[in-house]
DNA sequence: TATTTTAATTCAATAATTCTGAAATAAATC
DNA sequence: GATTTATTTCAGAATTATTGAATTAAAATA
């Protein structure tokens, strides 16, 4: 087996044009690498150098420096490439989010996350809660966040933070100038747009009458597009109401259970790489800056709108 | 410092999906194998398979293997050319050679050498003799074929054969049909065109006012022009005089100091390469087939027109 | 669930290798 | 020809890799 320890000391003495020096640049002995060359010479039998005083390289010599030379290149680089990528200052993070932490959360953290990690390579999917849960099992993604999932082999769910669903309607809605927070009572007998989100509301979940939608829309553009329109309101988790800044109100609820928790979805067993678990510290602190801790389900804070910068 | 045998137990354990398989694959112990791993790890600082069971590898293994992958294609495609080289199955060879040797000689024993040796790069230089001890002294060829270099340092000469000079003439000339071998006395009164190759001969060398050029050619091709032409006759060697197949003779001459020795010019202690030395052995044979031992200067043959094939 | 089977790790001893410092040798310089 | 400088050789020391047995852990089976 040709060493690449060898190649490296033959390299270095033809550069160096002597021993001595070779074997102070490489911090070896002058007969450790006297012995190498040797080795090197008779194991590809022919000699490397004209003479043994080590100025003149032999035909067979200038061949094998040059494609040792190349090989040595590689060989540091890509060495170089792999610690990078063990201590995470390169690598890839392809994350999948739902649509509103999209939005709201990870720009800021993945912009600071690049300027720290100027090597590596992010790669971001906006889709909903069911989607990022496939993307996670499927390995596309190596860290989701979303909703937690159904109950099934191979996904481990973090819970972070929960985010209470509020009321979106328009400015000429009745609710419109409500005294939030608004009552179950409040609600009955106006129509409500189901979409996507509202899986976890209480109402929609047990199909209430009072409530129940004879409309839904698929995603958000559409949805609002309704409520604007005049249509009816709307349920939605308050991280996404913060993109509503025009005609449109948003209402909070008077119901402490009316919330969805949106937390990491990663493999079971993941072993994350070091550049997604530095993401994930980020984030972590991006919630406890940003997240009031609430009265329900202790420990898990709540984002407030007022608290992202 | 990674070393590539680390790397290459870890490709193959990830290609293998066990330590089982790829131990014996790479025909070591399954503990062997796992120490090896578990240094490579504690050396990256982060784990490479997801579970003990080397099945499933983690975000960094996947990167990992990637690029320790194609780095060891690269390794063994490098160091398998460096042994080729190192036996002479691939490399360049650079020959100078005088114009006759690289038209008559050498062209079916570099067809040979391309035959047998695929790999091989050949370049051929043909110009005069002093152009190829320069050649060889600057190291741009390995090995030069011409005539004896002056003495200086650095060269080395290998004689290989002597190469008569004959006179040459168009077929109107008044020593067309003279009964070869001529003599100096029938050459008096006619007059020599003298070229590069003559230097070597005796009566130009020592400035015989009977046979003194006062005209010369720089190159064959214009010398034989003159001589077709009817300018006078001109002397060559024997060698050069098998590309004549027209309007022109040549005879031989009654003058067995009238020669030329030929041979390899080469580096003091060059060491040649292996593909070097096999064209060596190839042009030795090629010359102990096609020459005949004369009783000039016994050991060197003389190459004869009709002993080449 | 308990049992068996299979796979991987750990450990201490052994084998292989690489390295060193001193002495010998060879080349270059004086 | 003597001296200096550079390289090689050698035997022992240090390091590193490998092994086989014992242990642990995970999967398969009953």
């Amino acid at each position: 087996m040709l060493r690449t320890q060898s190649l490296r000391v033959f390299v270095t003495v033809a550069d160096c044009g002597n021993i001595r020096d070779a074997a102070k640049s490489l911090g070896r002995t002058v007969s450790a690498i006297s012995m190498t060359l040797k080795q090197l010479e008779s194991h590809l039998g022919a000699p490397l150098f004209e003479t043994d005083r080590k100025h003149t390289l032999t035909a067979l010599g200038h061949e094998v420096r040059k494609l040792a030379n190349d090989l040595l290149r590689e060989h540091d680089r890509t060495t170089e490439r792999i610690a990078a990528i063990a201590a995470g200052r390169e690598g890839a993070l392809r994350i999948a989010a739902v649509p509103s932490v999209a939005a709201q959360l990870l720009p800021p953290i993945l912009t600071d996350m690049l300027v720290d990690h100027p090597g590596i390579r992010i790669e971001l999917l906006d889709t909903d809660s069911a989607s990022v849960h496939m993307l996670v099992e499927t390995g596309e993604v190596e860290l989701g966040i979303g909703g937690k999932p159904e109950p099934r082999a191979g996904l481990q769910f973090v819970p972070l933070f929960n985010d209470p669903f509020r009321l979106v309607c328009n400015k000429n809605h009745p609710l419109a100038h409500a005294t939030s927070p608004l009552t179950r009572a409040d609600l009955q007998g106006h129509r409500l747009i189901s979409n996507k989100s509202t899986t976890g509301f209480p109402d929609f979940r047990n199909g209430n009458p009072d409530v129940a939608s004879t409309l839904s829309a698929r995603n958000v553009i559409s949805l609002l597009a309704l409520v604007r329109a005049g249509a009816g309101a709307t349920i939605l988790p308050a991280l996404a109401t913060l993109s509503i800044n025009d005609d449109l109100c948003s209402l909070a609820l008077d119901d402490p259970t009316a919330l969805r928790t949106v937390g990491f979805i990663l493999r079971q067993n993941g072993n994350p790489s070091p550049i997604c678990a530095a993401f994930q510290n980020r984030f972590l602190d991006l919630i406890q800056k940003a997240g009031t801790t609430p009265a329900t389900e202790p420990g898990l804070p709540v984002i407030r709108p007022d608290n992202l910068t």
